[in-house]
DNA sequence: GACGTAC
DNA sequence: GTACGTCAACGCTTT
DNA sequence: AAAGCG
């Protein structure tokens, strides 16, 4: 079934280096859509849109437009003096509605819309100083250490497509954002003091000198990350990934090792890295009681 | 990208 | 009819 | 209160 019969401008080339259409992007969204629908399918919707291609500014986008269409869904979440009206992505029509308005990134809350203070996921995501991938498999798999062996988490990566690497691990939606984010904080600030060279905490860039930036801030209420299998908005368009620890340790070389084009041939071969992601969701309690204690032993 | 308004 | 301007996020932290 | 940040 073709669904993008009444898309404005298919023709129209949104990367211009790669000369990538926005035919061809519909075409990419169509065939990775029952992969990445289950990851939006119940969760508020952030459209990042460039309709002039990526060249030109492109914008946020939260509220649903007037003009779309009413067998869109959308959900009301409330903000600091008022409401938005948030898409709900829950089909592939949709889906591909909002390519046609100029989509090319798809960004997820990290609750769901029937919880929406309860996250169920816990986001670390790295942001690299100036590309150098190979810092960030080496700080992955570094804070994934921490996490597994100290903290008795176990954590699941993703390649953004952009430059660095989101881990994910599941939660059980007991702890609210406030306490996911403390929690969150504490670590990101323990790898600071542990590595001091390699890992800062620190929001301002120009107190980060080249640290790998732990940013935790992306546990809060009606904040975001990229979706998986979401095109960003660079050159080739790349794509975000679910991977497995040992291709982080082996081969990969890039936050945008897998574009719209490269993308199928893996999910031929490779079967899904996170397949086991919400086997095992968990209360923050345990974790955060050993960091304490670890905490406190590394200050004496 | 869609819409309203000016010419 | 065409051209052009306008609009399309938000929460937390730091200063 | 405003700027920086993602
Ligand atoms: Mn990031
Ligand atoms: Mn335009």
């Amino acid at each position: 079934m073709i669904f993008s019969d009444k898309i404005a401008y298919s023709d129209k080339i949104l990367f211009p280096k790669s000369g990538i259409t926005k035919g061809k992007l519909i075409a990419y969204y169509e065939a990775i859509a029952a992969d990445m629908l289950p990851y939006l399918k119940d969760r508020p919707l952030t459209l990042h849109r460039f309709p002039d291609g990526i060249e030109k500014k492109g914008f946020f986008q939260k509220n649903a437009s007037d003009y779309f269409p009413d067998w869109i869904k959308t959900i009301e979440v409330k903000k600091q003096g008022g409401w938005v009206n948030h898409v709900i992505c829950d089909c592939k029509e949709t889906l591909i509605y909002l390519v046609g308005q100029g989509t090319i990134s798809f960004h997820i809350t990290l609750s769901r819309t029937d919880k929406l203070d309860y996250p169920d996921k816990l986001i670390f995501d790295l942001d690299p100083p100036n590309g150098s991938f190979c810092d960030v498999t080496k700080s992955a798999q570094i804070l994934r250490s921490l996490l597994e062996s100290e903290l008795g988490l176990t954590s699941f990566p993703m390649l953004t497509g952009s430059s660095g690497i989101h881990l994910v691990v599941p939660l059980d939606r007991s702890d609210n954002f406030d306490s996911v984010r403390a929690f969150a904080k504490n670590i990101a600030h323990y790898t600071a003091k542990v590595y001091p060279e390699k890992f800062t905490a620190e929001i301002r860039k120009e107190k980060r000198k080249g640290r790998l930036f732990v940013d935790y801030l992306r546990n809060s209420y009606a904040q975001t990350a990229i979706c998986p299998f979401s095109a960003r908005a660079f050159e080739n368009a790349p794509v975000a990934v679910p991977i497995g620890w040992d291709e982080l340790q082996n081969g990969i070389k890039s936050a945008q090792a897998f574009t719209i084009d490269t993308i199928s041939n893996r999910l031929k071969y490779k079967s899904n890295p996170w397949e086991d992601l919400f086997r095992n969701p968990y209360s923050l309690d345990g974790a955060i009681s050993k960091l304490e204690n670890l905490s406190e032993k590394k200050l004496v």
